[in-house]
DNA sequence: TAGATTGTTAATCGATTAACAATC
DNA sequence: TAGATTGTTAATCGATTAACAATC
């Protein structure tokens, strides 16, 4: 039942709970691995098999509640608590993450941002006062953060890195285009926009 | 040689470009595909049998011509021109992209940007006017876009999608939480943070 | 030459899919 | 009951890795 999920699975079940969620939202009481696979794009198979690593969610002929499995992947994947999260980098992007209006109803609240440009510390974004980067560490370990976004130049991303580690961040939302190196037990997750133009671009050729 | 590589390779070429890039940058002349595994945490024969889908680029007991090599994969890629992408949505997030330095010196640049909101339209950002919606159409069609970057709340995604593709656009990075119904040969890259934050914290369970 | 690294083949590994008994 | 759908096993498919001849 569970000696190890493969990650590639662990990968999917977030799209999952979105597409459960949404279905709750629209006041779906059922729904049938079948018509989950058809939102997603994803055969039926694939998606009984994943979530048959976690237990039996489903009931023969009938399918699922879709309250309940959201309710079951939300607490598989550890999201049915509230997380707190730093923004590192008080720049554009810095500045829409701060006040990116879809992370609070999916349970995500930026808690605090830092930046290191003096003109820009003490202003505020969406609330939060930017404090200083020297401050990092001891702010991250009193607020007991365990998840950071770094929005920073590549050039300044490795330094960043070190220190929200320090500060005691376990995983990352890295937007800077370089591969981080981080300590065994610090997760990172990549998203550089570039790299998924590339991947459109490379079918775009007539 | 080539018939149809696998999308899964497609995925990591824009990474090797991006290493490759940087070793340029740096002024190391010639690679192997041990460093750049190393580099990139990827094993050295994948990083060969990727490659070998398209040609040979190597020397035996050399290694790659860094330039070289860059230059072929961003051929392959289509990336040896400029792209012109269009931003959809002027608000936080449609700033951030609009203002975004990383896109140029990788060949994409914004080209024109729209919102439905009479008091944004007519704004500047970055040196760009913002359009209203109605005209994009006809907009997209008169530049040839053919990349947009949707930036807009889920509930207006789909609407906003269908209008791109009436103009013409055949690649869309959707940073909407929700999956776009296309046609065929219209090619779409999802960007999600919240998707990447919940596949951590599956982890962050002690 | 000796050492290194490519490109490629064959072996392995793992993920996806098909199929179906169980059962609601 | 008849129809539907789950959970799971076995078969298939595809991707990764190991190994090595070729050769710089």
């Amino acid at each position: 039942m569970s000696d190890s999920v493969p990650d590639i699975v662990i990968g999917r079940l977030p799209l999952y709970l979105r597409a459960l969620a949404r279905l709750e939202q629209d006041g779906v009481p059922i729904t049938s691995s079948h018509e989950l696979g058809a939102q997603l794009g994803i055969s039926s198979a694939q998606i009984r098999k994943d979530l048959s690593h976690f237990g039996e969610f489903g009931k023969q002929g009938t399918g699922y509640q879709v309250p309940y499995l959201r309710e079951q992947l939300a607490r598989i994947l550890c999201v049915d608590r509230d997380w707190t999260v730093a923004v590192i980098g008080a720049g554009h992007l810095g500045r829409a993450l701060a006040g990116y209006k879809g992370f609070g109803p999916r349970g995500f609240h930026v808690d605090v941002i830092f930046d290191n440009d003096p003109d820009i510390i003490g202003t505020q974004i969406g609330g939060l006062v930017v404090k200083p980067g020297e401050s990092m560490v001891e702010e991250l370990r009193a607020r007991r953060i365990e998840i950071a976004m770094i929005a920073v130049p590549a050039a300044a991303a490795q330094s960043v890195t070190d220190r929200v580690v320090a500060g005691g961040v376990r995983a990352i939302l890295n937007y800077a285009p370089i591969r981080l190196v981080v300590p065994d037990y610090v997760h990172v997750q990549d998203i550089d926009p570039v790299i998924h133009l590339q991947h459109m671009t490379y079918y775009l050729r007539t």
